[in-house]
DNA sequence: TCTGGGGTCCTAGGACCC
DNA sequence: TCTGGGGTCCTAGGACCC
């Protein structure tokens, strides 16, 4: 079973203002959940099913949406009220089976194979959709299925509050006829490559050579001819699964020009990243800095780590040495800082020169984390990156 | 006031080893 | 007789997802 909310972020922001006070559900009207413009972060990230009639598609740009509907209705959303509702709908699935894989803040894959047989399934799905609109105030999608492929497939068809199957016997009637840039993983870089193969329904992919889809495609061409003739085996994973990499960007309010001042981002970005690290309780084994132009260019550079770590200090220069060698004195849009090869700090063989710098640095990460857990994130700082703070915007 | 932010996985090429 | 064949590790870039 997968479960998919529907306009997942307009509909639950709806709900928290109807219980906040507000009388004007904006579901209702034409809607949208976008970013803050004057940041330049302004894009469509949910849409009301009236915002979707005029054409407005996720992603695109809101002067963009203003210009399909202009009377169009800007929230900002919290991304708090998304996460809380989020665990309300996890909880609620909880009950059914153990068995949940969170595959993204609202859609789950349940794995019901032991609970009941497959003539139930359907009444099952009955009573989770019942429940969830009663109990929980918002709608979601269904897909039932054998795999996770077509379940996924299944809770896409007609929207909103719908239960759908798409057994296997079910492809050709249900999935075949659909266009190639439904099917999962197809994107579009590929969609038009296979538009140049003559490629322009699921059902042609899924009768294509599979043999010659590989030659071209690699790997991703088994996986598109599989999932286009349904064919997928992949768990539900439902046991904790740590991150592997760990990463935090920030788009500017106005392009940066300066070594100077990208490396106070840097430093912004590396308390956080570097914060959220030691939450895990993971250290990292790589720093990757990323730069986009204002041209939208994107250029990264990262290096291995002697020893892994989650250090503030260590991270940050680690970080700086990568920008320097990377930067060429263009006009910067977007900064990003990443740690990759994560582990667990208890399982790790940490630095052998445990030095009393090391030590203190650790202490000052422990000390600093304390204050924020206690005070909130906003309370302390580093002197270092003092002055820049407004370009920068991190939750 | 034009185009977010958080991820995972794959590929290609180069360095280096025997 | 100019330069094989196998492998690992590292980095840069890109595709895709929500």
């Amino acid at each position: 079973m997968h479960i998919d909310v529907n306009n997942a972020f307009l509909s639950w922001f709806a709900i928290w203002r109807l219980k906040n006070g507000e009388t004007l559900d904006i579901r209702e009207i034409p809607a949208v959940i976008g970013g803050d413009e004057s940041k330049r972060s302004g894009i469509v990230l949910a849409k009301s099913n009236l915002a979707k009639k005029f054409g407005i598609v996720t992603g695109e740009p809101l002067y963009q949406a203003r210009k399909k509907c202009p009377e169009i209705k800007v929230f900002q959303g919290d991304f708090k009220v998304y996460r809380e509702y989020s665990n309300k709908l996890y909880n609620l699935l909880s009950e059914y089976t153990h068995k949940i894989e969170r595959f993204s803040i609202d859609e789950c894959f349940l794995d019901l194979t032991e609970y009941l047989m497959n003539s139930t399934l359907l009444d099952k799905a009955i009573e989770i959709q019942k429940r969830v609109n009663e109990e929980l105030e918002f709608t979601v999608n269904i897909g039932l299925s054998s795999n996770k492929l077509l379940a996924k497939m299944a809770s896409d068809f007609e929207k909103p509050n719908k239960i759908h199957t798409l057994y296997p016997n079910e492809i050709e009637k249900k999935m075949w006829s659909l266009p190639i840039g439904e099917l999962f993983m197809l994107g579009r870089k590929t969609i038009p490559k296979l538009y140049n193969m003559h490629i322009k329904i699921i059902g042609d992919l899924a009768k294509f050579d599979k043999n010659e889809l590989v030659k071209k495609f690699g790997k991703h061409g088994k996986i598109m001819w599989e999932y286009a003739n349904g064919i997928d085996d992949s768990e539900v994973i439902y046991k904790y699964e740590p991150p592997k990499s760990i990463g935090n960007s920030t788009t500017l309010a106005k392009d940066v020009q300066n070594l100077e001042d990208l490396n106070k981002i840097l430093l912004t970005l590396a308390e956080h990243v570097t914060y959220r690290l030691r939450k895990y309780n993971m250290v990292a084994g790589v720093v990757n800095v990323g730069l986009r132009t204002s041209s939208f260019r994107d250029f990264s550079h990262q290096s291995k780590l002697d020893f892994a770590t989650s250090n503030t200090k260590e991270i940050y220069l680690r970080a700086k040495e990568l920008l320097k060698e990377l930067y060429n004195g263009e006009s910067i849009r977007l900064v990003s800082l990443k740690v990759d090869k994560l582990s667990d700090k208890n399982e790790t063989q940490l630095s052998l020169f445990n030095t009393t710098e090391n030590k203190k640095q650790e202490k000052l990460d422990e000390a600093l984390d304390k204050i924020k857990e206690k005070y909130g994130y906003e309370k302390i700082t580093r002197a270092g990156k003092l002055g820049m703070e407004k370009n920068v915007k991190l939750k």
